[in-house]
DNA sequence: CACCTATGTAACAGTTTCATGACACGCAGG
DNA sequence: CCTGCGTGTCATGAAACTGTTACATAGGTG
């Protein structure tokens, strides 16, 4: 299966409750990695950097708030969302005077719609393309919703992983993105693939962006990789 | 078969209320959530993304106004029609000047027939083809009262299958579906029937599309699914 | 300037994805 | 029972896309 849609790590060590998420999960459209402990869910988080983390609060060994931290104080880590599942809801307002660094909290039992609406709502702060956002820069226009792609009213024709890499780099515009990171978004945490690679699309996007005229927006970051805008 | 029928999400405090409004809009025929409390009606929203939100101004936590400008500020929300409910008469003229991106207001006490009338109306522009109306694209007409299909004047003969899936596609046009999506909308969410499936519908809708001449208004979008326009 | 490395780019071959026609099955009407 | 229609699956060929390689260039260093 492509990456296209969002990645998302669920850290609980009941497994009816993970199953549950997970589930509930997959039924929206996003891919699901599982963690039992806390332990797991870093190496997971570390490994595969997914775009979200529904992380419990009770674990067995490290606790949720251990792993928050951990996740947070991790250069490589610290921008995916945390939503923190706490066991009773008064400890909702006690775990966030913590400062755990986790940027939501639902109190069990959680409604699931609840649950999703707020997994929802961080994504879209996140990856607004791959939820059908319309990302602009200057006359470049990117519509998640038609997938189209124009500039200067002008419409592109970009394959798949043009279409990736373009929604990637526009995400953030002027970050810059080494190319082992532009691999893991856009090809995939699972995908071997020579980082090589990723000059030969940057060079296939840079020409249908400029096929029609107009500047090229991306700029290579000598040693590194590269950067929109 | 899931004829989708629209979907209304009634924001209000008052269970009376509430119920009063749910009762006619039900017997209007549209599908009602309720939410009885701003924080529970944003959820509602963004969880189900309804086609239309009647929204009291008067709520006991998070006011109406408020809801309306998250709603309004949520890429997947933005384009739901708000009718802001508000207390008296003269507080209308007031909401309406705080440019919530409110669609329409009525005053409290308002006559039913008014509201739904203004229902239906904001439905006309966002939902029409589940209204029975025709959807348009260039010279293609789909009558969603007759079930009729016409290009360019001349009537197209389609398969139940076919209908629904032209349907499903003009009532978004330029909108990407994924395959999956289709499969929800069109087959139904419990149908286990392969995404290939969908392929050779398309290609049987593209046929009798341009059989009598005109071009395919169904773009591919590789690696994903289509849209229509 | 000479040299070395990183990047740009074109060409190519392998793979994936899609369009299309064939076919079998289930079902309703005759 | 037969017949026609609509549907889902499959096989096939065509087209699009992708990763790699090789070579040309540009950037940086001493």
């Amino acid at each position: 299966m492509k990456v296209v849609q969002p990645c998302i790590l669920v850290v609980e060590d009941e497994a009816a409750q993970r199953e549950v998420l997970s589930y509930n999960l997959e039924a929206e459209g996003y891919r699901v990695l599982q963690g039992e402990s806390g332990d797991e869910g870093l190496l997971l988080a570390r490994e595969n950097v997914p775009d979200l983390i529904v992380l419990d609060w009770m674990l067995p060994e490290m606790s949720g708030i251990e792993v928050c931290r951990q996740v947070k104080s991790d250069t490589t880590t610290k921008a995916i969302p945390i939503i923190m599942l706490s066991a009773r809801s008064e400890d909702v307002d006690k775990v966030r005077g913590l400062e755990t660094g986790a940027d939501d909290y639902v109190a069990k039992p959680y409604s699931v719609k609840e649950l999703m609406a707020r997994v929802k709502a961080q994504l879209r702060r996140t990856r607004p393309a791959a939820l059908g956002a319309q990302l602009d820069f200057e006359d470049i226009v990117l519509n998640g919703e038609t997938h189209k792609v124009t500039r200067a009213g002008v419409e592109l024709k970009l394959g798949p992983t043009e279409y990736r890499l373009l929604s990637q780099l526009m995400e953030k515009p002027g970050r810059v993105w080494p190319r082992e990171q532009l691999l893991d978004h856009v090809w995939g945490r699972d995908a071997f693939v020579d980082t090589r690679t990723v000059d030969v699309h940057v060079g296939r996007l840079r020409k249908a962006l400029t096929a029609e005229g107009g500047s090229d927006p991306i700029r290579t970051i000598r040693g590194t990789g590269y950067a929109f805008g």
